[in-house]
DNA sequence: AACTTGCTGTGGTCCTACCACAGTGAGGTC
DNA sequence: GACCTCACTGTGGTAGGACCACAGCAAGTT
């Protein structure tokens, strides 16, 4: 049907026909640049229209790219696209092979998505590490206040096995690293609220090689690692005692000591 | 040159040939199953190396899509979906037409890309309303305690004339609630701090709808703008005294009320 | 019953061709 | 000489068709 350039059921394709000109003599009133929308996002409006009609919701699966390509009366090149893009978010999942779970699922899973993105910015010098650093805190905040009455015993487990780990004398600047890593995240997570996790788990991750960096260019490692490990547990007990306020202070003299003081 | 699959530069394609094996009988030691990197995850990250070394910056050209894809090796279809997850992450803005501007070029916008993923995310029930207010709390905080200090005479007229519009009495809710999303973003950028500034953004715009509706089905829209509008106004004399301790728990009530209370 | 084999549906990749747009510059017109 | 016109060129945008690799499934074989 569509015998090139989009004939089919997508021509939202002009959007707006509004005010304001520019060219030379012309009245200016009442007129404004046909802009269009390209094609992929047209795509991407349409499965956004699904979820938020609540006919598509998550874990449930997309028709194929080239169904989906011929109900929209688009190209699977406009498809595929859109298709990227919603990956890029965490929105989606895709693999090949046949069967029912097969295909493009969708699946929301920020964090990974968030991490990128940010670690893209920090890259650009879009933000700058004490941009990120000021977030980190005000988030970590947040994470702590609410893990001190919301996290479980498994949480704690958790916690006490990476602060075991960094608590080793043996231990490598990258092992710790990835520990402490893990030991802010499980707090993230902890505190049951999943935004508030998942852009943490983002900030944290994306200065992951800053963070190790400075760490393996410390004269004496193992002298700052035992104090970050003992700020480590300080914020553990202020967590088990459910001392939530005490518990926020904690990580933001944490986070900003480490900070200041290299 | 590429006379069907990959030939080319980007040989990558291999990742991992460690350890391990499941197929029958076959001993299980050093075998791991190949697992291949999608061809435009392996332009993302030359990007991506081109970024880090420093050879590509804010404000550069990438070199044309046609080229590019010449360069590493790949077809041009792998290039623009590289293309597709950078622009969705707000790294790239692309045009078309011919000249020394014209094409990609590496911006670093990070805050439309983020509201859009936020905004995906709620709607995917990924992350709760409640979620993203305690964020939103989180994050304003930090945003009004800096611009308390950070602010500049700009700034402060700009909050003047977002309020000027709100105490109208014929305001309507639209108009009302884009000013309050104004008056809210205007405090995040002063604060100084991009990140906190993107990412308060992006929330405030996510919830956009979902604050316009509940403005829309107030009994009493008036009395309640009323409302909303002179606690703008304390918070925006509270960063004019500089005090931001003040500011930021105004802040948190002002959010926190609004929510609790309908 | 257990294994093998081929079929089918899915995303992944490539190529080629053409369209739309925006500068650029050569050429014509006044 | 100054100005306008218009074709050219480089750029992203789109389409369509072909083939590959993979995973499940079912029929056939041992």
């Amino acid at each position: 049907m569509p015998e090139q350039a989009s004939t089919g059921a997508l021509d939202d394709t002009v959007d707006t026909v509004d005010t304001a000109d520019t060219v030379d003599g012309v009245v200016d009133a009442g007129w404004a640049p046909v802009t269009k929308a390209r094609t992929y996002e047209l795509v991407l409006d349409r499965v956004e229209a699904q979820i938020t009609s609540g006919r598509l919701r998550a874990g449930d699966r997309l028709p194929a790219e080239r169904d989906l390509a011929a109900a929209l009366g688009v190209s699977r090149v406009a498809v595929r696209e859109a298709m990227r893009v919603l990956q890029a978010m965490g929105v989606i999942t895709q693999s090949t092979g046949s069967g029912r779970d097969a295909g493009t699922v969708l699946t929301a899973a920020p964090g990974e998505a968030l991490t990128r993105l940010v670690r893209m910015h920090v890259l650009l010098a879009s933000v700058g590490t004490a941009d990120v650093v000021r977030a980190r805190i005000a988030l970590e905040r947040e994470s702590a206040r609410l893990a001190a009455t919301h996290a479980r015993d498994s949480d704690h487990a958790l916690l006490a096995e990476h602060l075991a780990v960094m608590d080793d004398p043996g231990c490598s600047p990258e092992t710790f690293n990835d520990r402490d890593t893990d030991f802010h995240v499980t707090i993230a997570h902890a505190s049951g609220n999943r935004l508030v996790a998942e852009m943490t788990t983002a900030l944290r991750n994306a200065m992951r090689g800053t963070l190790l960096e400075r760490l393996r260019g410390e004269d004496d490692f193992r002298s700052v690692a035992a104090r970050l490990a003992r700020e480590h547990h300080e914020i553990h007990e202020a967590l088990l005692a459910g001392e939530g306020a005490r518990a926020a202070d904690l990580v933001e003299a944490h986070i900003e000591g480490f900070y200041a003081r290299h």
